[in-house]
DNA sequence: CGCAATTAAATTGTGTACAATATAATTGTG
DNA sequence: CACAATTATATTGTACACAATTTAATTGCG
């Protein structure tokens, strides 16, 4: 039986995603150069931005992200004074991350780039809610 | 004007799709494993599959991928015996890649991944092409 | 209490991604 | 034909992503 069809690059759904999520992370580079910051980085300052003073372990949770990654990306924001690594004093294991006063100002630019970014994806608001619908769907179908 | 809602992970398209992407590489990495290959390199021998002899820039335009990322990649798989890269006589800068015996071998056991995927996923085939088609639509859009 | 088990980050190693630059071969134009 | 411009790949440097291991602190159990 030839299956050999199902191997096709634009027969399957992986494909697609990887490009697009590719391509999406594109778009956001020009708007965050500006801001110096990488788009994990961007995700990592979103978290913080929602709430401040969050450990390493819930910071890794939200991203799905582990420490391997997300040590050196925090230690690179930390370098740019954007953020603060201090260690809690109740349990010498845990790390706190807080917001620097410009890490705090970056906000206010960011809060320009969603909707720079709805317009360069050139979505009506219903396709880009139904879409996201959709991923979510199978992202909570596949997460543990 | 409080604008910092958009600004919240969930709020926007790009985190889900972010995390789905990785996830569903995640949910090939075990299949991938067995047969000592990563999730980019499977993308690389399934043009290869499809066309076998196809030159850096080809494989590259498929995948949008450039040679940063394609040569090294490229000589792992030749490393492992999967393929050879040939600089073509009539233009020595053009590198053409083909398939070894193990790299054609493989193919008929990743014919299986996409089932045992599909399986994972516990999407039926309507909501798979749906989403497929949604994402293809953005791509397009966002495409050169 | 004492120590094994657990937990939180950090480290190490491999493999992408991608911008920027370099190298080498080919093409096009005066 | 010479040489500037173009093209294809390679290289370099930075930044993830993740598995596996390590380190250090804390917890829980006998």
């Amino acid at each position: 039986m030839e299956n050999s069809k199902s191997l096709q690059l634009n027969q399957q759904l992986c494909f697609p995603l990887y490009a697009i999520a590719k391509e999406i992370t594109g778009l956001y580079r020009p708007f965050l150069d500006e801001l110096d910051i990488t788009y994990s980085q961007y995700l990592v300052l979103m978290v913080l931005w929602e709430q401040d003073g969050q450990t390493v372990n819930q910071i890794g949770e939200k991203l799905y992200l582990d420490s391997g990654t997300l040590t050196p990306l925090l230690k690179r924001l930390e370098n740019k004074k954007f953020i603060s690594r201090k260690r809690k004093k109740e349990d010498e294991r845990v790390v706190e991350i807080f917001l620097d006063e410009a890490g705090k100002q970056l906000k206010t630019k960011a809060c320009e780039i969603p909707s720079k970014i709805q317009e360069k994806l050139n979505l009506s608001q219903n396709e880009l809610i139904e879409l996201k619908t959709d991923i979510q769907k199978i992202l909570n179908r596949i997460l543990p």
